[in-house]
DNA sequence: AACGTCCATGAAACCGGTTTCATGGAATAC
DNA sequence: GTATTCCATGAAACCGGTTTCATGGACGTT
């Protein structure tokens, strides 16, 4: 039981395989009849035509190569979801490969993509400079996700902003001793985010605090991990501002294991809105990054490219969910 | 620009397409001169051979088609990721399409992964009967992760055993009133999970209360909404068991708007052990599926139906996962 | 020296489509 | 009725590799 070719279809129809290839494809007249029979055949054999060898002689994959990093960090699922979306019945279908944040595995995942001759390129997140991103790539229309880049299609967060409306809100309530859990330092979105947290800081006049920043690696444990430093330290704080969610539910959990109560005894921020936040205990306010809809303006407007309509890089504003972990603090009580 | 091919190369070294071809792929005894000077012009031109090409005129794609379910559920996405990183390294490549548990749809992805000529498919769950499924496939390699089907090569968790033993921990402990927060009725694994834990009932005498079951949707939503319409039966109970964690998350969630402690007032048990469970105020005692183990196997069993190894349809145990959010129910100690 | 064997190599066929090009017959124009 | 245009169609080239096949030269044998 071999595949149907299309030249089985002109055999059995008695025609040429250019006539059905037309046919098929509806790209020239036909005689009604040829039509009617052609079409017959097809439906009758069960032809599925071979979308490799469509490929190679139209030049074009109708594949779009997506390149994720760490898959199962909730906000890069999410946009990746929001590809999947974003692409289905477009005709075009994602090809992922995986960077794992390491430049190296990176340019291999993106030769990957580019050896499958990809019609277009949607890189999540992802470290390699832009010369280098430029040099791989050369003029494949690309897109990129979570980073922002200098002359390329990027759509991004604000960071520094989401950052800093975050602090904000807690100093809003009252709070003065704010710790910061960093995520992985060198992490372009966690320096904005930092950037964002000390400009509110300073706006309220409050001096930047070394003692009550700390680092982590996005994890949650990473997140149960700061709030122990934190308590060994012995600084005083009344509230924590997670620079993703992940870490906050660590957090969360080590401030449950030593009793102090969420928001009544510390207000908690995370960053990212991920699934599980808005049913933490109490729910989680957070920094909503519009994941899917960024994962979907992707798509869009990689189609967009291939076809050579113009993009602008777009920036998303973090909106800010608030729910119960903030409250003033104690202190403010007394 | 254009991309190099063969030929170019053949030009260039002053030797014909064939022998660039042979050196490349060593595949039979070139003089040295020769196969110096083509991998020379090779590394010169920066060639990339087109995948596409090859995988026409080889008849392999080296690459594996992956269905999967509503990206986004975690235990799902769990796989994906051992699939993904089961491959990585093996000159194979996933390609994913989404079911989202709509049979029509699942048929449609199927055939796209068919029409790029996949060598090998790894379908994670899905709601196709095989004979639907063997129909469409062929005699393609074909392994089924976390669902049983009659004689096809499958990868599974034991449903009926996890729900057993969820259940078993909370009687254990004391519990005789046990609610359970069902999924989606007619999902297999959650009618396996009833299964279980109706016979954990059953063995300790405890008679099946229906006031008792309430139906979800594997949301976090429903799990807060189950524990609300069992509220609002003023039927008491000590323990909930959900049949995954995100509605264990729900169901967490709403005890806390109630002012319900867990697991002081009331015990709770999810399953899956996803991410976020180990990390819920407290610590989530949940049945552990190795997800990322399965994914893993289902890659490697896959390349070895590829390669015409035999396999066997292998079922995991789930592993209950003690932790905090379990304890005698509070009558106990009256 | 004549003959057989072996093997490196190039030419050509092939994978399964799409697309260009040439052709012959019908339709239209004069 | 002949010249011209148009158009449906088949033959052939092409996409970029792999693989078969034929060949000619090197080598070994008697």
């Amino acid at each position: 039981m071999k595949n149907v070719t299309i030249q089985d279809i002109a055999k059995e129809a008695q025609v040429s395989k250019s006539t059905v290839s037309r046919v098929l494809n509806n790209t020239s007249p036909v005689h009604p009849d040829k039509r009617r029979a052609i079409l017959e055949v097809t439906r009758r054999l069960g032809f599925q035509p071979n979308v490799v060898a469509r490929s190679l002689s139209k030049g074009r994959s109708m594949t779009i190569g997506a390149l994720t990093q760490n898959i199962g960090s909730p906000f890069y699922d999410a946009i990746s979801q929001g590809v999947i979306t974003g692409l289905s019945d477009t005709g075009y279908s994602p090809f992922f490969v995986d960077g794992r944040w390491q430049a190296e595995i990176e340019v291999d995942a993106i030769k990957a993509l580019l050896d499958r001759r990809v019609d277009g390129l949607i890189l999540i997140g992802g470290t390699l400079p832009i010369d280098e991103l430029r040099a791989l790539c050369g003029d494949l229309p690309t897109i990129i996700v979570g980073r922002q880049l200098p002359n390329a299609h990027c759509i991004y967060t604000d960071n520094i902003d989401g950052g800093y409306r975050a602090t904000k809100v807690l100093i809003e309530n009252g709070h003065r001793e704010i710790a910061f859990i960093r995520g992985i330092v060198h992490h372009p979105d966690v320096i904005d985010r930092f950037e964002g947290y000390k400009k509110a800081l300073d706006e309220a006049d409050i001096e930047l605090n070394e003692a009550l920043v700390l680092d982590g690696d996005f994890t949650a444990e990473s997140g149960v991990q700061a709030v122990e430093t934190l308590e060994s330290r012995k600084k005083s704080f009344t509230a924590v501002f997670a620079t993703n969610d992940t870490m906050a539910f660590g957090a969360r959990l080590a401030l449950y294991r030593r009793n102090l109560r969420v928001p009544e005894d510390i207000s908690l921020v995370g960053f990212d809105d991920q699934a599980e936040a808005a049913f933490m205990a109490p729910p989680l306010t957070t920094i909503r990054q519009p994941a899917r809809r960024m994962g979907n303006l992707a798509s869009s407007a990689l189609l967009g490219l291939i076809h050579s309509d113009p993009f602008e890089s777009q920036s998303f504003q973090g909106e800010l969910k608030t729910r119960e972990s903030v409250s003033p603090p104690p202190s403010s009580l007394q």
